[in-house]
RNA sequence: GCGCCCAUAGCUCAGCUGGAUAGAGCGAUGGUUUGCGGAACCAUAGGUCGGAGGUUCGAGUCCUCUUGGGCGCGCCA
């Protein structure tokens, strides 16, 4: 909508230009903003502010000169012009220019606040990526929302868009997932050692040992540890891989590709980005070690990537999966972390910037800490404890709605209250029943409206001219701005915009709501106000949609 | 010690690439029924935007310093 004003004022600049009023040597950057007052217009603009130094005039004359261009441009779809305060430029847009977009709303349907704005570039949304070791944690839970949503989001902004769960099945953790699996199996068997602190301590590895007890009964009492190791590492890695996919699913989070770790090495891919370093010669061996000279590319120090032992380091195999990704064609790469692995963020951007990439081709996005509550009181999430609360425990006492609302509602790059009690009362304290409350209150006005005879016609058909009340026209700019949310929110990844906007937006209907009759025995009146909030209904559910909320038409 | 993130109303947080009188929810106080869902609406109170400088027509927003909190600084993953 912004950029049809943008339009406007770029041709009063030109004519202005044409004219000779204004020199223009450099073609400014059209602000378009709504301004915080309805009064001050519809839309406003601080170009002629900008333009006030180059120019050398007043903010207030350039303003005037291009008033007066834009009174004679377009007169159908503006309704007046004025210059205010320091020199903005404040535009009334006639009442059809808002009206034939809402009807366009309308058409779209389901597809309403879609973009091109991606123009088809590929991304990659690599999140979660939680070890294979144990059971997903509320963190965990949040990086899934947000992930989640920024592929919903990306794709309806018209991004192509891939989604990865990168497991990290190499490594020591393995074996000690391993050896923590066997002892507890020694240990029911009546046969336990002490268990080492370093030792995964969850109940759920006593599970995984009683599965396996129940299957295998006593086969690998009397076997070495060399012999039943592997055993036990696979087994406990596909059972919490089982369980982690299961409680996504249950969350409403899927991938287009779990990305195993090992099968980088299978591949030989590890080996290859190796060897690719080394011919451009950005590794060196020291110590009995082979180093990244990531110090080159803006990382405080350089980094080991084959240890002395000749594993290959963690970060070794990362950039093997990064330069896959480039080697796959994606144009866009983010990757969601939790806050605590910000310290590694150099050294990722490092390679690719060895890679020769440009610094926005990767991009990663720190998802900050979430602080579980009860009714105000902090609960601990301590993993040694064992008392740590799981995302499937939240999502059974929260529900899926409510808990991936909480996850997505505020900036990720602010710690998170999660209080617990708040998220599952179904109290007007609850954002969550607020926004979905209004979109069953919108059903419900159709329920009676379906009673009374009246149905709504085709789009093209309906008449809006009964539609004259401001508080109407309020909501139909803040239907329109929807679009522009969606693209905002998918280029800055800024995912709480859009519940922000929901919450705006119903607050609006709500009111509106308790002030106007919708179906009356005005007709016309009545079926263009079913319109009105047919539209809004649409855009409700759209949203609630990118946030993978959703949208009950009773509650 | 070095680095990253955060600091806005009593609490939890918005504030769009710098723009007009800094907003919302909760909490507090006081109101709203003869009609579409009161899980709602309306009104009032509440702020030196952590502090100090600077950049400019203009700063919550950008820069420097400083205070307080979170998190990192492995040949772990």
């Amino acid at each position: 909508m912004k950029s049809v004003i943008r339009q406007l004022i770029g041709g009063a600049l030109v004519r202005a230009k044409e004219n000779g009023e204004l020199e223009l040597s450099v073609a400014p950057e059209i602000v378009v903003e709504k301004p915080k007052e309805e009064k001050f217009g519809d839309f406003s603009t601080s170009v002629s502010m900008m333009l006030a130094k180059s120019e050398r005039k007043k903010p207030r004359d350039i303003a005037e000169i291009l008033c007066s261009h834009l009174k004679n441009g377009e007169g159908q779809v503006v309704a007046s012009v004025e210059v205010a305060g320091p020199g903005f430029i404040n535009l009334k847009m006639a009442p059809t220019f808002f009206l034939q977009r809402l009807v366009g709303v309308a058409e779209e349907g389901v597809d309403f606040g879609a973009s091109d704005v991606g123009m088809g570039r590929k991304v990659l949304l690599e999140f979660v990526s939680a070890n294979p070791t144990g059971p997903l944690h509320v963190g965990h839970g949040r990086g899934a929302a947000v992930g989640d949503m920024l592929v919903r989001l990306l794709k309806k902004a018209g991004y192509t868009v891939s989604s990865e769960y990168y497991i990290n099945d190499v490594g020591n953790q393995m074996n000690t997932l391993g050896r923590s699996t066997r002892l507890r199996y020694y240990e029911l068997l009546g046969k336990g050692g002490e268990f080492p602190a370093d030792f995964y301590q969850g109940d759920y590895i006593r599970d995984i040992a009683q599965e396996i007890i129940d299957r295998h009964d006593q086969k690998f009492l009397d076997q070495s540890e060399e012999e039943s190791l592997p055993f036990f590492r696979k087994y406990a890695l596909e059972y919490i891989l089982n369980g982690i996919k299961k409680d996504l699913t249950e969350f409403g989070v899927g991938f287009d590709r779990w990305f195993s770790e090992q099968s980088l090495y299978d591949d030989r891919l590890v080996d290859e980005a190796i060897d690719w370093l080394r011919e451009k010669d950005y590794v060196y061996d020291k110590d009995g070690a082979v180093w990244l000279k990531s110090s080159a590319f803006k990382d405080e120090k350089d980094r080991v990537i084959i240890k002395q032992t000749g594993e290959k380091t963690y970060f070794c195999s990362d950039i093997a999966y990064h330069k896959n990704k480039i080697d796959r064609g994606f144009e866009w790469i983010v990757d969601l972390w939790g806050a605590d692995h910000h310290g590694y963020v150099p050294r990722m951007q490092a390679v690719l910037e060895a890679m020769g990439y440009d610094k926005d081709v990767f991009k990663v996005m720190l998802v900050q800490f979430v602080s579980l509550k009860r009714g105000g009181e902090k609960v601990s999430m301590s993993t040694r404890s064992g008392e740590f609360e799981t995302l499937a425990d939240v999502v059974k006492d929260v529900g899926v709605d409510a808990t991936r609302f909480f996850f997505l509602m505020r900036s990720s790059d602010s710690h998170l209250d999660f209080d617990l009690k708040l998220a599952k009362e179904e109290s007007p304290e609850n954002p969550v029943f607020y926004i979905q409350y209004a979109h069953a209150r919108i059903c419900s006005i159709f329920r009676t409206a379906a009673e009374q005879g009246l149905n709504l016609p085709l789009p093209s058909k309906i008449d809006l001219s009964p539609l004259k009340d401001e508080e109407e026209f309020s909501l139909i700019k803040r239907i329109l701005s929807f679009t522009e949310v969606i693209e905002k929110s998918a280029e800055s990844l800024e995912v709480h915009r859009v519940p922000f906007f929901l919450h705006d937006l119903v607050a609006a209907f709500h009111g509106y709501y308790s002030r106007h009759r919708v179906v009356s025995e005005d007709k016309a009146l009545s079926l263009a106000r079913l319109f009105l909030v047919d539209c809004l209904r649409t855009t409700i559910r759209n949203g609630l949609a990118v946030m993978g909320v959703s949208a009950p038409e009773r509650m």
